[in-house]
DNA sequence: TGATAGAGTAAAAGCCCTTCCACAAAACGG
DNA sequence: CCGTTTTGTGGAAGGGCTTTTACTCTATCA
């Protein structure tokens, strides 16, 4: 047999009618018991399994949406902030959620290919990644409807944040709080927000301002690169982090090489993720639930009503300052102890809203803005 | 039409055959431009949606298994550390994930019934819940293999800890590092892995042993609930929590009420989610993504090979002694420095094996072991 | 203008399963 | 011992879609 068993094939070789092969599959009561153990017999030597989707035609219930979301899963708590309100948001809305780890770009359009191929979902999320053209148009023509998160797609509706504004907001932050001499700590080169942020760095800090490239997001390449940062200038006194995990690394190091922070060097990171405040990091805020909650609402939208236009979407961001970073000059300075323990600040959630503009960090007066509104309208037929 | 419109129903009203109306669903090129339009105003004007099921029957390709995993996705980190190995897991192993954000036993059973009736998955992963014993023998009917996580379940195969044993190492561990008036911080009683980490303090601490429950695992409630505490019993000296978070929460409070950690009171966690060396807080590590992988492993044996044996399987715990608790007496004090940094400790990180020992945290000789082996054969037909 | 290629469409044959209906045989009651 | 129920089983009809095959038009060329 080339091809899988079915219950014919059982029928068969157990000797019965595909009926009762049926009802041993379904745990009926009226199959004698000699006859069920023939039947089973059968299925485990032929390796049967039963078709899902034949099953689901014969079985009728309601046609459930279904969703398949691409990501990256990093350890970085990013994916899972997002990831939650798109689960909950399906939910919400009756769809199902199918989840898939994908690492790299191969990976990504293997599994494309796929679902592409077998129809496989009626809604497709990208984090952090998009499509050419040529798959957009696959797309397009089989109105498999798809969003972006964190990722700007010429040809999808996109959530994302301004992230080269975003690497200037921080940049912009140390030299305001004093700093003279900045240094940048990205990751791997293949993050495209990584990349903005990057270029928001070097506009204001400039070409040679040196820049560090971790090769994993995680707090141990934040630590290392350091080491070798500092070797090599060992007059920085402001680090800006693409990342609050890097962040963090680069926090331990620095402290284990005897540098104060904030009074000898500043850092600065990117997400404010979960516990930063508790560690007391400066970092630029990014709307991650409302990315999760934009792409479960548009997606579902979407679905439901294909001629539905949807929009990109640029969510605002805001600087959050704590004590990894001096106050700022205009700011009364405060009460200079020894104790650096982070003081805990009410925690301002941004609420979702499409076009709202970003909040600002409440501990500060913020210097620079990083709103942006794209209204591309993602034109779907 | 009370039911849902096929592709009949569009034929007819666009005035064409099925066969085109096919054509249009899938992109082919073979259509007339004006036709196709008429033919998507019908859809559109029907709300027409293909029936997955019966397309997937037609365009045949592998009758991939699908896993559904029930969880209820708080905001601790605890569920991302399960779940990314088990969308790891099941992506090697050819299967999909259905993620199902499950926050209480209705939830819990509605959906069940849904899946059950519409045999909507191969497979089923349940984290920190159990099913009775009637639906259990639903699934065993309709060969649904299922798995619990963080939870034992006398019908189906468990990956758990002690929890019994572990919140009673983390009471020790505070007992033997002189801590002489105890208290406990635990979550919502719903949740079965705490009432067991409670279970396991009482036993050495004695009735009496103020308890606080917070009603949702987060730090404003660790916070909140310290306040109540404190003002009881104002001579605390070590607070015993039943997650990182809580204990966040704790220490945060404690500090913002000028105590001292750990001279004054003791502060001890349980999970080792990710940060919390950098935080500094005394745990007690549960493996989390071991969780994970064996879950995803055995659903996936399960599935292929539903006569395979599936056993009951406990793993270790292990206390990593941080900053957040004073060092035991027999070990040579540190240096009594003013200064309550962290000293990032390299991590251990167990390996995955199910009949391991647990290991014992880095720094300090063990008191407790808290390891269990429940050999209990997950009878399955 | 008639033959003919080619574009476009209709009809029908699966895909694999569940379930209704029918029927035979065995068990049962009077 | 013969109806009557119960039990076990088989046949066949869908379920909604894709795809092949056959066919009907409409241009096109000689």
């Amino acid at each position: 047999m080339p091809s899988e068993p079915t219950i014919y094939d059982i029928a068969q070789r157990a000797g019965v009618g595909i009926a009762t092969v049926s009802r041993v599959l379904n745990g009926s009561e009226r199959v004698a018991d000699r006859t069920r153990e023939t039947v089973q017999q059968a299925m485990s030597d032929l390796g049967y399994r039963p078709n899902r989707a034949a099953r689901r035609l014969s079985v009728r219930g309601p046609n459930r949406p279904r969703v398949a979301a691409l990501l990256p899963l990093f350890s970085t708590n990013f994916y899972f902030s997002v990831s939650r309100p798109i689960a909950q948001g399906l939910m919400a809305a009756d769809m199902d959620l199918v989840l898939y780890d994908v690492a790299n770009r191969e990976a990504k359009n293997r599994l494309l290919d796929r679902i592409v191929a077998e129809r496989a979902c009626e809604g497709l999320i990208l984090c952090s990644m998009g499509v050419g053209s040529e798959r957009n148009e696959q797309l397009r023509r089989l109105s498999i409807p798809a969003v972006c998160v964190d990722y700007v797609s010429e040809n999808l509706p996109c959530v994302t944040v301004d992230n080269v504004a975003g690497g200037s907001l921080s940049t912009r932050y140390l030299l305001d709080t004093g700093a003279r001499h900045l240094a940048l700590v990205t990751g791997p080169s293949s993050a495209h927000a990584f990349r903005s942020r990057e270029e928001g760095f070097v506009k204001l800090a400039g070409n040679q301002a040196p820049i560090a490239r971790a090769d994993s997001v995680s707090r141990e390449s934040g630590r290392g690169v350091v080491t070798t940062l500092l070797d090599a200038h060992p007059h920085l006194d402001g680090i800006v982090c693409v990342n609050d995990l890097l962040a963090v690394g680069v926090l331990e190091e620095l402290r284990a090489r005897g540098k104060r922070v904030p009074e000898d060097v500043q850092v600065i990171g990117f997400d404010d993720q979960p516990l930063m405040d508790t560690i007391g990091l400066t970092t630029v805020r990014q709307p991650m639930a409302a990315f999760g909650e934009w792409a479960a609402r548009s997606i579902a939208h979407l679905i439901t009503d294909p001629t539905s236009p949807a929009e990109n979407v640029s969510l605002g961001l805001s600087l959050i300052a704590r004590s990894t970073t001096r106050p700022l000059a205009l700011k009364p300075v405060p009460k200079p102890g020894p104790k650096p323990v982070p003081k805990p600040a009410p925690k301002p959630v941004p609420k979702f809203a499409a076009k709202t503009a970003p909040k600002s960090g409440m501990k500060s007066p913020m210097p620079a803005s990083a709103r942006m509104k794209t209204p591309k309208p993602g034109k779907r037929s």
